[in-house]
DNA sequence: AGCGGTTTCCAAAACGATTTGGACGAGGTT
DNA sequence: AACCTCGTCCAAATCGTTTTGGAAACCGCT
């Protein structure tokens, strides 16, 4: 299969119009003057010998390669074959690569690369695009030093002042949710938090801290790992539920904490919603909130949509155009058996 | 943003350890012999300067950059903002990207690369996957030619004995939910079949014609071409239900088209799956299949295992590994209320 | 000494494009 | 006739690597 390419190369196409490689630049990248005749003649050279310049060496000269890097920050650490079940990440990922696509570019799904074992094409892209940033983001720091337009989708919790992310407006959402909770009958409300250190997670402690506090009651949180997945959320559901005081709503961060709570519910004998509500600030997509029995009311965060915002202003960047950064993204709260009496 | 970058290249390395940078270059790849001693010197001038070989240079001199593309055929001829709602391709996509990533490859979704607008990025991948090939496919015509790696996910209808694509297995999957429409009290099954060229479509028809000569009935296809959607299949599903002696089932090629052909019986009045049953031989992930009034039964084709093997396959062909081809690609009839009294 | 064989390293030539800094001739101005 | 300007074109340098084809030093052996 893999035999030694044959492409025409810019001299092969010089030699045939009877000029020099520079001219053949310059025809093709309308740099240079060259006289409209002479373009013609290059032109159809090139047409005949089914030229096409390589994109490689345009990229070395240049350093403009054509390529969006993405970034996905939760998916970095795990075993990824152990993630297919989250469809937030495929659904950005699918549509990013569309929007990128419409614009001119190709959008590549790369590891970080400042790990060791990265791939080293990953250095290549023009510009990256980061879900969801850590804390004192390295990759931020490294892109920030070496001058490489980047945004990220969510904040690095380290830099506030950062222009470079996008708000998912995460204390919205969370506040949204839990208020949801309460209308269903939730009067004492806990929530089970991840442990990543990201815009998501240290939004929705401190706004579960604050609407729990705006309500007078005392905040009861449990933290697992989104690694635990699914064990984590039922641990945490036996922690919650074994108190003396057990909370009769939980808030989760991610659809497998959320099944795992339910099933740590269920063991128990819980009614779900009327023993105890359940709801996840994210998901809903998943088959852990949507093929549950009952399903968990959980949020759309709308990955495509996001995606493609994400895409369009990163591309402005790296052509150097200052976009106007988006507010807050959109989301939408589906509700579903598990709040729902 | 877009200030100048100054990474450090290997000549600075070579500068700073005292060799030159062929040294240099040998001690990265291991490729020359490097004395120890010299080595160990060179790598700790590299982490000083926090130097990285350059992906480009080195694609540039080796002609491998460690991207592999993905072409997705039906994507190609639409606005592709119009399939956002097609999460089979956005599954396939994000699911093919992380076993890239695990390759140590970067994935990158690109046009076709043969088209005149195509982003020149396109032509510098390794290898390439497309789904769905269509018959004569140009793009195969051309990395054939140039002796690129490449897999099809779907046969190219023109070039049956090529070996360089993975089985979808269409005819079983158009036979089994044609069965399943009959046990649902289906005695008159017609077809939706769409237009392009491609495995998926021509199998489909030679199954259902097949299928319904075997039993001694005339075949009833219409065919509407995928872009018309959720339009086209209304109108075709007009044409069928207006007939002298209407259909009692129908059998859709697209989640769109099924969408319009329940559309359509609802506007005559007809039940659902009363008097029409309505099937769709994929897209049981899409909106249209699964939030439609009555949901409508199809096929999960399991895009993101199918995305999985595609990747092996191809990533082990680049590397001159010649992969046994696996058998026909795994699938699941999704039973719902269109067939289910 | 002379000779084959290792080991370790390097200079220079690729790779395929873009960019820089003129060369050359035609035409106009002084 | 000398001097500019302008429009076209080209030779050579450049981007950061890898690869090729030795060179230099050292070894043990005859």
């Amino acid at each position: 299969m893999a035999g030694k390419r044959t492409r025409a190369t810019i001299k092969d196409v010089a030699r045939r119009a009877g000029v020099s490689p520079t001219t053949v630049s310059h025809a093709f990248s309308g740099n240079g003057t060259v006289a409209a005749e002479t373009a013609e003649r290059v032109r159809e050279a090139a047409r005949e010998l089914g030229y096409r310049p390589d994109t490689v060496a345009r990229g070395l000269r240049s350093s403009r390669l054509g390529v969006l890097g993405l970034v996905v920050r939760p998916l970095d650490p795990l075993d990824t074959a152990f993630l297919e079940g989250v469809d937030y990440f495929l659904r950005f990922a699918g549509s990013a690569a569309l929007a990128a696509v419409e614009r001119g570019y190709g959008l590549m799904l790369v590891p970080d690369p400042t790990r060791a074992d990265a791939p080293a094409v990953g250095l290549a892209c023009d510009g990256f695009l980061i879900t969801e940033p850590v804390e004192n983001d390295p990759l931020i720091t490294m892109l920030t030093r070496e001058c490489v337009p980047f945004l990220g989708v969510g904040r690095d919790p380290a830099r506030p002042a950062s222009p470079d992310y996008l708000d998912l407006g995460t204390g919205r959402i969370v506040a949204e949710v839990l208020d949801h909770l309460a209308a269903a009958g939730g009067s004492r409300v806990a929530a089970v938090l991840g442990t990543d250190r990201n815009e998501w997670n240290l939004d929705a402690e401190t706004a579960y801290l604050d609407w729990v506090r705006a309500r007078g009651q005392r905040p009861l949180a449990v933290r697992r790992a989104e690694v635990a997945g699914e064990a984590g959320g039922r641990e945490a559901g036996e922690e919650l539920f074994g108190m003396a005081e057990p909370p009769d709503a939980v808030y989760c961060q991610t659809g497998r904490h959320a099944a795992g709570v339910l099933a740590a519910a269920r063991a128990r004998g819980l009614a779900v919603p009327g023993d105890v509500r359940i709801a996840c600030g994210a998901d809903s997509d998943s088959e852990h909130t949507r093929s549950s029995v009952p399903p968990i009311t959980s949020v759309d965060l709308r990955p495509v949509r996001l995606a493609r915002t994400a895409v369009a202003v990163l591309a402005d960047r790296v052509e150097g155009i200052e976009p106007p950064v988006p507010g807050p993204a959109e989301y939408e709260l589906i509700v579903r058996g598990s709040t729902r009496g």
